[in-house]
DNA sequence: CTGTTAGCGCTTTCAA
DNA sequence: TTGAAAGCGCTAACAG
């Protein structure tokens, strides 16, 4: 590979200093329009590039920002990167991948190598990780930016959500709308933030429908098959049966509809089930699964986006919102 | 955050010059061991990490390598990725992600934007870009190394790679075994070399059972769910039925265990069905799918592994292999 | 509005 | 086996 152009050869192409390339590469203020296209075009004809390394020592910012994350799902964290990827891209950022432990000793051991080798110049935390105390403490006293998404408690700085109460609300009002009554949900884990949302919104739809909240249709899962699978085997168990059951994401889902069809059931006649999260799964298993789209990769670019403009200038407030879909599949249908 | 200690202290602390240390720091040779040790001790009492960005600058490498990929299974990525850092993590590299196009001229211009933002010192490529011609005569021609996962072509240099015939021989094994006869096969996306090689391995096992090969049992697909209802269609409209279908991914099976549950077939009494990967969909279907367990995060591992050694010591051949595993589980049974 | 100078923290080259 | 000096390519602080 031919050696790259530094910026002594554009300054030279330009007929102008170094200082003043940089300030055209870094869109600095005070330069004559005219010089800035003279560069522009200098820089371009020679196809330059500024040497991050360079920038970075010099600058001493790293223009790497931290995906820190510890979330089973592959899509999630897929979705979040694709997005984190995009809004980088527009801003010559890089993306750290850092997995994480939730046991806070490992957690901020590995916060701490994160910190010393890439040298991040900001965060963003998923979740569960977005409410991990121990970690939003040690990140606060490093003075390190950080933005969260799905954060349960808030606080100021850069975060992004979906309005979670109102989604699982409008879920129950679609199982309300084709008669069902008898309406079971399966809680998240207790860590993330989703698990309380959904349970307040599942609430509050049947508060809104009249419909009495009976806690022996409430059963806690973990977000995962395994746990979904065993909140099925005893809401089924019931008797009489619920003619619904809300599992609160698209995994615990899967696993009610594999017991329902090792029980025989017939899905939606006998039984409705729907998820959270539309997860590629959800249009795979049989029948398709109703669900509420979590547009995560939009998540993960709108939060970044907003913790780059907040490395420029720090604002207290920024707190995004984005909306969700509720998608009617195939495992949803009136009661016989 | 203190500023963090720089070469200059450690040397001081151990009482050498910053060239010592810089060769303690880099397992240069040439080092007393009881001055290495000296140096070591100060390094880690003052929490010392090298400066990347000053690495890099200086010694004109990145410590970066980059993970291209165009590969729509989120499980799989994720799963090399998480390969890729854990041997990362031992070297002191960061990786960069670097999501492509698969036609040949937005390949090129993202390949030719990611060598100059991040300057890699190495690439690592997934299917089915690890056998993208014009992408590997682009990277042969820059001089930059990079390490193959699963190619389809041999070339010199470091790949990855399971034994795919062999596995999927091993899966109609298994069903002859069960007493299929009249196994169908859906091929994957013809650009990946997976699909050739598990079509191989399928009429091998045929072969190996003494049953004819016959063309009507085979469709072409595509890897996705949709394909994979598509071929399931066509082989479920076939008269006699086929008794066992063997997918080329997961993914091509969930779409063979829908469409078989839409014509009310009981599984596996009525239709074996079993898949290829060992995502985690395998699991979550009902019945629980029969699929090769295909290791990507060692997968990832092992090739970068590979990588790194080989930037400090380019052999041309190394060519790792990692192995298989049957997973049986509940879609496969004998046939009725 | 533009340029000059001095580093950023490390590796390299060469000398001792 | 060790060290001194000279940059790597850029930005920051200041001077013009």
């Amino acid at each position: 590979m031919a050696s790259r152009a530094r910026i002594e050869d554009v300054a030279a192409a330009a007929g102008v200093s170094i200082k003043t390339v940089s300030r055209v590469m870094n869109r600095e203020p005070n330069v004559r329009p005219e010089t800035r296209d003279r560069v522009m075009q200098a820089a371009e004809a020679l196809r330059y590039t500024p040497h991050v390394s360079a920038r970075s020592l010099a600058g001493s910012r790293s223009f790497n920002i931290a995906l820190v994350y510890n979330n089973p799902s592959d899509n999630y964290i897929m979705g979040v990167i694709s997005g984190v990827l995009d809004a980088c891209a527009c801003e010559q950022y890089h993306l750290m991948l850092s997995p994480a432990a939730l046991e806070p000793e490992s957690l901020l051991a590995s916060v701490d190598e994160l910190m010393a080798r890439s040298r991040p110049d900001g965060l963003i935390l998923t979740p569960p990780l977005t409410d991990a105390p121990e970690l939003l403490d040690r990140l606060t006293g490093l003075e390190i930016p950080f933005a969260r998404i799905s954060p349960k408690q808030a606080r100021d700085g850069v975060s992004v959500a979906m309005d979670e109460p109102r989604a699982a609300e409008q879920m129950v009002e679609h199982l309300v709308a084709l008669g069902h009554r008898r309406i079971a949900h399966i809680v998240g884990h207790p860590a993330h933030g989703a698990s309380g949302w959904r349970l307040e919104g599942y609430r509050s739809g049947l508060a809104r429908a009249g419909i009495r909240f009976d806690p022996a249709l409430v059963v806690q899962g973990a977000f995962s098959f395994e746990s979904g699978v065993i909140a099925a085997k005893q809401l089924l168990d019931l008797d009489p049966l619920p003619t619904a059951i809300f599992a609160a994401n698209d995994d615990m889902a899967a696993g009610v509809l594999y017991v329902a069809h090792e029980r025989g059931l017939r899905l939606p006649q006998d039984l409705s089930v729907c998820g959270f999260d539309d997860t590629p799964i959800a249009r795979q298993l049989f029948p398709s699964l109703t669900t509420i789209h979590q547009p995560t990769r939009e998540m993960g670019r709108i939060v970044t986006q907003a913790l780059l403009t907040y490395l420029r200038d720090p604002r207290p407030e920024s707190a995004y919102r984005v909306a969700h879909t509720l998608m009617v599949r195939q495992s949803t249908g009136r009661p016989a």
